[in-house]
DNA sequence: GCCTGTGAAGCTATTCACAGCT
DNA sequence: AGCTGTGAATAGCTTCACAGGC
């Protein structure tokens, strides 16, 4: 408690959760053992970076036959707080919402989807869609663990400050605007115009276009 | 041509999309002229990193009363190549695909959904959806300056190798693997179990959970 | 010989600290 | 006095280089 776990890096989590997907898929496979080169090259990173983020997480390779692969997707299971189901609310059920909805309930995952709030009624279809005016006692009655943000931009850091109320603590924000939050609240945000906005930029250095501008 | 643009890094480009919508937002606000320390509030950094970005694109704050706001409108826009129009085709017209099409169409912005592909053809609803056999062609015909990939992961790689092969720069993967890529292609990838697991460890750090993994 | 684990160097990005302008 | 622009210090991440194991 008092040393709590060893802090990780940032990225190190981001590739752990990829190559715990990497290594299932290994095994479906039949493989039962791999080398850091081989991951490396499925998870298009270094073998360096992958022994690296593997040390972090109280590693367990063997020299000559690498890491056994069924040790390892466990070991990056305790890392993750073992199996134990995620329980999901999304706000904003238009074609955003229902896209990740779809998403939740097809991956074979800890994650389970609970509920979907909107704001309005003719959003409200099944059993486990509510008005987003029942927030707040939906989210402590079923347990919500974390929030997606999926509503328009002018009403994003509104709900998101009606989540943080509760104490969820864990809070992905699809919203194009970067939400303000207490210390105690872990957002992640995904903001799809600056990613098509930078793919584009990036892009089009590599053809040499436009080079007048400055 | 020789020196091109001049090398931006990675995040200040994120940061330049997401103050270029920060100060459209301000403008339509009526607010003409705005502070570094002001634009890092509303995109949640500070200002110092405000001020080397607009650097960066050949910056234009004047002293006393911070930056204009329209000149920096403009300046972001020139550095992002004008308004260029952007056509965009989606490879996967599940819901996901679906909801990128009508995020898209609903952002009045240099984008625009030009043609969407599927394997099915119960998905080809209207002129703008063909069947993915059609890739190369349509690509080609409709001048496609971006490709979203919103496939199963199984199929991600397969669908990646041709677009390369169209010579289309700019690539958006949703599928929940790391795409190889030739030098000659940007890929963004945004992937949705990484940000979930992600977003729910850090978030758990914050309610001192579990100590005794490791 | 080829793989793992890891100190040390190298890079990138952010923050500090402050000079200069109005 | 309060802002901008920027060298210098710092922090965070990746790569280099190599010792040690099988």
């Amino acid at each position: 408690m008092s040393d709590k776990k060893k802090f990780i890096p940032e990225k190190t989590v981001e590739r752990l959760s990829l190559y715990r997907r990497i290594l299932k898929y290994a095994k479906k496979d039949g493989i039962s053992s791999i080398y850091s080169h081989e991951i490396a090259d499925r998870a298009n990173t270094s073998a360096v970076i992958v022994r690296r983020d593997l040390m972090n997480v109280g590693h367990n390779g063997s020299s000559r036959h690498g890491y056994s692969v069924d040790e390892l997707i466990s070991c990056i299971h305790r890392f993750f707080n073992g199996a134990r189901q995620v329980n999901i609310a999304i706000i904003g059920m238009g074609n955003l919402g229902i896209a990740i909805r779809n998403f939740i309930e097809a991956e074979e995952m800890q994650f389970q989807f609970v509920a979907g709030f909107d704001s309005s009624s003719a959003k409200i279809i099944d059993d486990k869609f509510f008005l987003i005016d029942e927030l707040e006692s939906v989210i402590s009655d079923l347990s919500v663990d974390m929030v997606v943000i999926a509503v328009p931009h002018t009403v994003a850091q509104k709900v998101a400050d009606r989540v943080y109320e509760t104490g969820v603590t864990s809070l992905v924000n699809f919203a194009p605007i970067r939400l303000k939050a207490p210390d105690s609240v872990h957002v992640e945000s995904i903001d799809i115009t600056t990613l098509f906005e930078k793919s584009i930029y990036f892009g089009n250095i590599f053809k040499n276009d436009v080079c007048d501008n400055n």
